[in-house]
DNA sequence: GAGACTTCATGCCTGCACAGATTGGCGTCA
DNA sequence: TGACGCCAATCTGTGCAGGCATGAAGTCTC
C-alpha cells in the first residue's frame, strides 16, 4: 500500500504523458509538480530524471520540464509499455508487440533448437504436456499461465538475452488478449499440437522444424488478434540521424 | 565539454557495473560514491534512481545499493547497450543485436512494403542508388553512413515504433562492425543489388520480395560477423515468473 | 542587428528528521 | 549448556527544507 513517493511521482507524470493528458511540447514546472503532489523537490527531481532516461521529457534551465514527442519515448522501457497498455494507445502497443513476436519467436525457437540446455528441453516438454491437459479440460486460467511460461522459456532457451527480456511484455500481451476476450473458448487442437511440435523439435535439436512450428503458432495468433488494431493508424516518424 | 554531474555519475557507476569492475551482489554505499566522485548526495541519488530504472541496481534501507545480476539489466536500454558495446561483453552484445536484426529486419521490410508512405519509398530508392555509387567508388565511410540510414529507414517505414526504435543500436552495430575490420574492402556487388531489391520491392508494394531480399542481406551479414562471437558462451537465465 | 543586462527555473549543495531492515544482545526454556 | 525468540541499537536510504550557482531566454541599448 505505501508505494514510495518516488514511484508515485514517476507514475503520476509518466502515465499522464502517455495517456495524452499532458501533450508533447507542453512544459511543466518542477514547482507545479511539487504543489500538485505535495512532494518535496528531491522526490520530483529524481522522478523527472527517471522519466528523462526513458525519453519522455527533457529538462532544461530557464524553461522547465518539456514533454517529448512520442517518437522519443523508449518503446522497450517496461514502464512505457505498461502505461501504453493501460491507455488509448493499447491497440497500437498490442500491434507493435505482436509484430515483434512474429519476428522474434520463430528465430528464438530456431536458436533454442541449436543451443538449449537439456533442462530447458525437459521443462518445455513438461509444459507442452500440461498445456494439452489444461486445454482439453477447458481450464483457461491455467492454460494462459502455462502458455506464458512456455513462450518465456523458448525465448530464454535461445540464449539471446534481448529475446529473453521480451518475455515480460509478451506475457502481458497474452494476458491482455484474454482480458479483451480474444482467446477461443477451447484452445484449438492444432495450437496444442504446434506447441508440442515446438517442444519436440527443440528437444530433438531440429531448428528448421522448431521455427516452422512456431511460425504456425504466430500466424494463428495474428489472425485472432488482428481486429484490435486493424483500424489504428500507423506512425511513420522520420528517423533521426 | 562540461557534461553534467548527473551524467558523469550515471556513467561512472553504470559502466563499472557492466564492464565487471563492480560485480553483481556487491553493495556500494551512497556515501562511498559521494566521496569517490566528490559529488553531493542529490546527484548520486538521482543517478542511482536512473540506474535502478535500468535494472542495474536496487537500493534498500540499511543495506545500500546492491548490484543486480546481469539478467535483470534491461538489454534494450540505450545506456546499457552503449556500455556493453564498449566492454568485454561486446561480442555477446553484437551477437544479440545481430540475431535481433535477422529476426526483425525482414519483417520490417515486409511491413514497409505494405504500409510505407510514398516519401519513404522515394528516399529508399535514392539511398540505394547512392549506396551503389559509393560502393563502386570504394568510399567506405559514405557507404557506412548510407547503409545505416537505409536500414533505419526500412525500420521506420514499417510503421512499428518498436522496430523504428532499434535503428540506433543497429546503427551502432554497423559502426562497430567496421571498426572491428569486419567489412569487406569493396561492398559485394550482390549486397548492392539486394539493397536495391529491398527498395524496389517496398516501392512496388511487394512484401514477399522485400522480405526475401532483406533475408539475403541478413544471411550475408551473419556470415561476415559470426566469428566475433563464435566462441562467446551463451547465457541461459531461468525466466522469472 | 549585435552585444550587454536582467530574469528565472533548473543544477547542485547541505543539514535535519524519519523509516525500515539488520544485527547483536538479552533472557527464557529445554 | 545450547537453541530459540524477542527487543533495542544501529545503520542507511527516504524524504524534507532552504540556500547559492549556473546558464538559457528574453529584453534593452546602442
Amino acid at each position: 500500500m505505501p508505494t514510495s513517493l518516488h514511484q508515485q511521482a514517476v507514475d503520476h507524470l509518466g502515465s499522464r504523458i502517455i495517456d495524452g493528458s499532458v501533450l508533447p511540447g507542453e512544459v511543466v514546472l518542477a514547482s507545479e509538480l511539487e504543489d500538485e503532489l505535495g512532494f518535496s523537490r528531491s522526490v520530483i527531481r529524481e522522478a523527472v530524471r527517471v522519466l528523462a532516461s526513458a525519453g519522455l521529457v527533457v529538462s532544461t534551465k530557464r524553461v522547465g520540464i518539456k514533454v517529448q514527442p512520442a517518437e522519443h519515448w523508449n518503446p522497450f522501457d517496461p514502464l512505457v509499455i505498461r502505461w501504453r497498455l493501460a491507455s488509448e494507445g493499447q491497440g497500437a502497443q498490442l500491434r507493435s508487440l505482436t509484430e515483434l513476436r512474429v519476428a522474434v519467436e520463430p528465430m528464438a525457437a530456431e536458436l533454442a533448437a541449436e543451443h538449449a540446455p537439456a533442462e530447458f528441453c525437459a521443462e518445455l516438454l513438461n509444459l507442452a504436456a500440461r498445456m494439452r491437459h489444461a486445454g482439453r479440460e477447458g481450464d483457461l486460467d491455467s492454460f494462459l499461465e502455462l502458455d506464458i511460461r512456455f513462450h518465456a522459456l523458448v525465448l530464454a532457451a535461445s540464449g539471446n538475452e534481448m529475446f529473453a527480456n521480451l518475455a515480460h511484455p509478451i506475457g502481458e500481451t497474452l494476458r491482455g488478449r484474454t482480458e479483451l476476450g480474444l482467446m477461443p473458448e477451447h484452445p484449438h487442437e492444432e495450437a496444442l499440437a504446434w506447441h508440442q511440435g515446438v517442444a519436440d523439435a527443440i528437444s530433438a535439436h531440429d531448428p528448421k522444424r522448431a521455427r516452422e512450428s512456431m511460425e504456425l503458432i504466430m500466424r494463428r495468433t495474428v489472425q485472432e488478434i488482428y481486429e484490435v488494431w486493424a483500424h489504428k493508424p500507423r506512425l511513420f516518424p522520420r528517423p533521426v540521424r
